[in-house]
DNA sequence: CAAATACATGTGTACGTACACAATATAAAC
DNA sequence: GTTTATATTGTGTACGTACACATGTATTTG
């Protein structure tokens, strides 16, 4: 293993001098500044991390800011498993993270949080950016040397330190290639489309109807439903469409709200006939996997983002190594054969 | 944090009494040791691993014992992929692995290359185990204090310190839903059984027929193939199925030779009107996914597989946690759509 | 009762890194 | 040519643990 003293001896200079070199604190000639950088990349020099977790006596902490996790049917609780779980991991004491729940349908909530983490003492945030613009602004007054990683939705117009999501364009297409092995012959498809609507909401129904509109036997019909925590529109907008569509196979819905769709197919006893696809391991929707009325799940692996979301703070900071700045998630595909192996 | 020191203080000894008692290395009175455990019982006292680690400077190998990396159409290449991703992962960690490498195809290759590795002077081995006796007299043979991992295949009768992968009968189960979806109406389906035999490949297959068993409009029909390196049977047996089996839709190949059934398929211009499902990210299967040859691969995450075999004995060794005994690995269903976000 | 022995406990050093501070060397100012 | 300023470089210490070794205190022995 190299180590600092290795290359001071190999350069003919003290550990100090390479040590500054390290890092760029300036303070050594150019000259010998370019040997030992010659020197570090010969010998593949890399820090020995547990002397350095040894010595840095410093505390990270990284605020996170994400709806409050019982939102979307417990949905929230997932990326926070795996927060809680990079924390655990991580050599606990070295770094800590500090929870700011916002209300997924008021963007006032998200600004007041957002207020909190700006005065809160953070060295990194974690934010899924769910009202664009609130969001834009906040970023704008982080100070500059505190980096953000985003999760779940990604943000036009800033370029945080990483994203990590999914493809939502791609992950419709997939859903809507497992529609079309779902229903045979001539077919209406209906998709619903949850609202407040966010932009993987959007891409993730795009993606769908762009694969399905090449096939000419299928149809698909788009229907809004507004869905706030305590009242929601899924009860009548489903009848309705039972009703209205003929040749009904099989719905779509864009987020981890599919099994308040199941529950209503089910009250009017057609989940035989109507196969249904949706999002996230959430638990409601795994008890309409376990009965064969939701048929596919899409996994949007929540609970990886939010640990690798961790992951990339430690790497940024403790390991000072480059972070992608996308970090694509898989499309998992999950039915009720496989959910047993996959823990969202 | 609470260190040696701080239990030290408060019993009135110096640092080297509380050593002693942590490491059970004797010398010091009862009276003082019960005290001292109360101590380190109270404060929770938990060693710095940091420290702990850049203390020891004792360095870990491990012995890798699996098949040649090109066997299985370069399959082998991907649990290697991800030892080595562990292996930098852990450079700073003193931790090293050596390969043994073994036919595939000759139980005797097994057996010599598993004689190295017994002479071999490592602190642990992962082996896919192959030849069940063979494997089961190679750890009978091994030194009761180096652990071994077993990835890919289980064995019975042997409790390694862990088994790292898939739960082979429900892949088949998941391979024929999908199967089912892609079929309509009666249907014949020719199963690939890949002879030399092991246990996941038979309970993959057993999986799949349990399935399809309950569907009465498709029958299936199971072909063996023996398939050495150098020679093999794809050609001849593929091409007599197609002939004999007058309702053919889907064939489903039990391991990563799905491309080697594929290549013959289309040679019969039958492409279009046979769906295959088979197994695993290998190069040439990619391209037949790629052009809708094969409609789905169950990836077995072989590289996960590799990486975490790697990472248990990180645990077991240097942070001295329990490992799990057995670590599944989820069911993977690819297509096309989302092949991009999965590396095996 | 001094010497030898066993037992109990304390001290010092190393691991590799990070950083404050001390010590040089070199250039500029008077 | 000495003094002062500035640019470079070297040294020492701490982080918490593990272990060799030194020191100290009873107990036994001749």
């Amino acid at each position: 293993m190299v180590t600092i003293k290795d290359i001071a001896e190999r350069a003919g200079v003290s550990i100090g001098t390479v040590d500054r070199v390290l890092h760029n604190r300036g303070r050594v000639s150019a000259e010998k500044e370019a040997q030992i950088r010659a020197i570090i990349k010969e010998f593949d020099y890399k820090p020995n991390l547990f002397a350095r977790q040894l010595k840095l006596s410093r505390k990270f902490t990284f605020g996170v800011l994400m709806p409050k996790p019982e939102q979307d049917g417990n949905y929230w609780k997932l990326p926070k498993l795996g927060i809680d779980e990079a924390v655990r991991e991580l050599s606990s004491q070295k770094i800590a993270v500090q929870y700011f729940y916002f209300d997924k349908n008021h963007p006032v909530s998200f600004q007041m949080e957002g207020e909190k983490l700006l005065r809160a003492n953070v060295d990194g945030i974690v934010v899924s950016p769910q009202f664009a613009d609130c969001c834009v602004s906040l970023i704008r007054k982080l100070r500059k040397d505190i980096p953000a990683i985003f999760i779940d939705t990604p943000l036009q117009n800033v370029q945080p330190l990483s994203f990590i999501g999914q493809d939502a364009f791609q992950s419709g297409v997939v859903s809507a290639k497992l529609m079309q092995g779902l229903v045979h012959g001539k077919a209406d498809v209906a998709v619903i489309r949850p609202r407040p609507l966010d932009l993987h909401i959007e891409q993730r129904i795009e993606g769908f109807l762009s694969f399905l509109g090449k096939n000419t036997s299928v149809a698909s019909h788009v229907y809004d439903v507004d869905c706030c925590e305590d009242r929601d529109d899924f009860s009548q907008v489903v009848t309705q469409l039972i009703s209205e569509l003929d040749l009904l196979k099989g719905i779509f819905v864009a987020n981890a709200r599919t099994y308040q769709v199941a529950e209503v197919v089910v009250k009017h006893g057609m989940d035989q006939k109507i196969q249904i696809i949706g999002y996230d391991l959430v638990p409601q929707n795994l008890k309409f996997l376990e009965t064969d009325v939701i048929d596919y799940l899409i996994s949007q692996t929540p609970r990886q983002q939010g640990y690798r979301a961790i992951y990339a703070l430690y790497r940024h900071f403790v390991l000072q190594e480059p972070v992608a700045e996308k970090i694509m998630m898989p499309i998992d595909i999950i039915t009720k054969e496989n959910v047993a192996y996959y823990s969202g």
